[in-house]
DNA sequence: TTCAAAATACCGGATTCACGGGATTGTTGA
DNA sequence: TCAACAATCCCGTGAATCCGGTATTTTGAA
């Protein structure tokens, strides 16, 4: 294990790594003057996506946590781990793992469970379940009733029993609960 | 540290829970017989939210991983995971951290960003965006209109356009097409 | 200053919706 | 056995929508 490189700032790092040198795994600080660690991290993913990048933080910011994973971070470790820790993450991450700190890693959990909304329950029949998916997926009553095989007035008919459970009057309405409350 | 219960189901578990006993953490297998890991994981939360259950598994299902994050697991670890893995991973349970073998992280940080669709662009100006939000909330045109101090007409053109650009046929498609890619 | 894009406004016809009503089959559980 | 429910079907009316246009005024950037 070899470190072949160290920059102050991204800006450095970026410029080094157009100039042909794709190393295996770089280790970045979050908040850096000028670019940040994120927007680095996108662009040197874009520059060279097989390239693995831990991010170390002083663990604070939920956003920059959320929005380093979104933008594709290998590793979320803290400031304060020991060097053994570095270099075992070093190891996980080219073994296609990815090491999180377990603090760190709460949040990212907390985040998930908060995310999923518990799908709410309106007892809608499974016919109703079904036709509610066509309307989602923006066909029309005479469309859906062609799909299955009813005549536009039956669905008509359980649109409206939707509409009632749902408690909405439009198709928009129906739609945008649908997603909301992770109806499908 | 002391394991003082050990059983072979969820369902004994669970009955040893409601019977008066609360542990700080709970070691728990994915695959069981009768009640699963996860429906398993819910209820003891349900009974007990304070206490820390840490998933075991034989690393395979993304979709079990996901299901137990948001059931709200606190840890997850490998079947193959070495003794002192287990123990370290349970005092950072109650240290607040939440320990996830390297291997589920990557799963985890995976179905993150492929949950964060890059929010497509289709070029919607800010009134179009505007008025697609107020669809999305439900409101009929001349609501909109009404809402906006426009006329009818007017809210009418810009749903047209908004139409073209997200090559829709009607609200409910907009709608769809609105949350799957995060236009909002 | 010039010009394009955005926002605004209007029309008419065909279509679709929303919603009120009524009615007939099966299946299922008490 | 029978009530309840799901699923099916039918109708009619008035409102709203979709879509093809055209046209004027702001506004922002070149």
């Amino acid at each position: 294990m070899r470190c072949t490189h160290a920059f102050g700032s991204c800006e450095e790092a970026l410029k080094a790594l157009e100039d042909e040198f794709a190393p295996e795994i770089i280790l970045m600080d979050i908040g850096l003057p000028g670019i940040s660690g994120i927007e680095g991290l996108a662009r040197i993913k874009a520059i060279s996506p097989s390239t693995g990048v831990i991010m170390l933080t002083v663990f604070d910011d939920e956003k920059q946590i959320f929005e380093a994973i979104c933008s594709g971070a290998s590793g979320y470790l803290l400031k304060s781990a020991e060097p053994h820790e570095i270099t075992g993450a070093v190891r996980q991450v080219l073994g296609g793992g990815a090491p999180i700190d377990a603090r760190i890693a709460r949040k990212v959990l907390d985040m998930f469970s908060r995310l999923s909304v518990p799908m709410g329950e309106y007892g809608l029949t499974g016919r109703e379940k079904e036709i509610l998916r066509l309307i989602v997926d923006g066909l029309t009553a005479k469309g859906i009733a062609e799909r299955l095989f009813l005549s536009f007035h039956t669905v008509d008919t359980h649109v409206k029993n939707i509409y009632t459970k749902l408690q909405v009057h439009s198709r928009s309405g129906a739609v945008a609960k649908a997603f909301k409350e992770r109806l499908l």
